[in-house]
DNA sequence: GTGATTGCAAACCTTTTGCACGCCA
DNA sequence: TGGCGTGCAAAAGGTTTGCAATCAC
């Protein structure tokens, strides 16, 4: 399993435009490199922000247009939450996630042993899995030396 | 493993709420047994149009605050999404989510196989692990039947 | 050229907050 | 009785939509 090393690669963009017949515009090639350069889970807005720097006319529809168009085509994800802004990921490996209860934080881990989980035979016939994820919920490492305890949600 | 058969606790509720100085209201009760009732995953919203059938004149701001507190002490759990309104989880027991990509339902499953897997031993240092979820996405029956494509989201 | 895409603004939906009243412990 | 919890109303926060102008193909 190679990890994520958040390396840009416009050819993706432009596959996966052109898979979908979508025009590949300025706008959305800033949109797709900023996400990529982040190594976290931004928000739109923290994107936005982002892109800004460098395409000041953007507007925050397109970028929030953008990213669900991306996420649409497959190009980046949008990571589960519990109620806050969306938050996006452009990660295509296979990957898990630690979520931080504290501070809302949502961390990228590799384990192989979680990739490799088998669908249960029971539900094969229900349900077809695209894509597995294991989750681990508890405190991260910066929260765990807080020791105050707050039950801030994100 | 035993399975969440849905049946309403009051004594869980009398013991939550006492542990952490809480009143126990006839609101909190009602919101309670509505969120419990439910074998889904209800909004808040949800809820607040079932609890008033009976107690007509709770607030949807009741609701909210109720569920939040709830979910605050650990008697109920908010559920992982992609953005949409929250939906909330009475079902304390360990279990599996299921998410279809295309109507966005959450489904609860069980396996014990997912229920054994071991924390990775270079995470055990920085992030203490306090619960853990193996999540399906992919497509459920009821969308697979459906054979037009959308890409709609909940 | 022409239809997809953008920016702007407004609408929308859900959650959160402030405050006075009422009720549970 | 005292202070937590509730209801109401308003604010806040984020996402979505409509539309005219623009731009990629």
């Amino acid at each position: 399993m190679q990890k994520w090393t958040g390396t840009t690669t416009p050819e993706m963009l432009r596959a996966g435009c052109r898979e979908y017949g979508l025009r590949i515009t300025p706008q959305r090639t800033a949109v797709y490199e900023e996400v990529c350069r982040s190594g976290t889970h931004p928000t739109a807005e923290e994107l936005h922000a982002g892109v800004r720097r460098r395409f000041a006319n953007i507007s925050l529809d397109t970028v929030n247009r953008t990213l669900l168009t991306f996420a649409r085509i497959g190009l980046i994800e949008i990571i589960e939450g519990y109620g806050g802004p969306r938050r996006y990921d452009p990660n295509r490996t296979l990957h898990h996630h630690l979520h931080c209860l504290r501070c809302g934080t949502v961390v990228d881990f590799y384990h192989e042993e979680y990739d490799t989980l088998a669908v249960p035979a029971n539900l094969q016939h229900k349900f077809k899995v695209l894509s597995k994820k294991v989750i681990l919920k508890g405190t991260c490492g910066r929260c765990q030396s807080i020791k105050k305890k707050h039950h801030d949600r994100k």
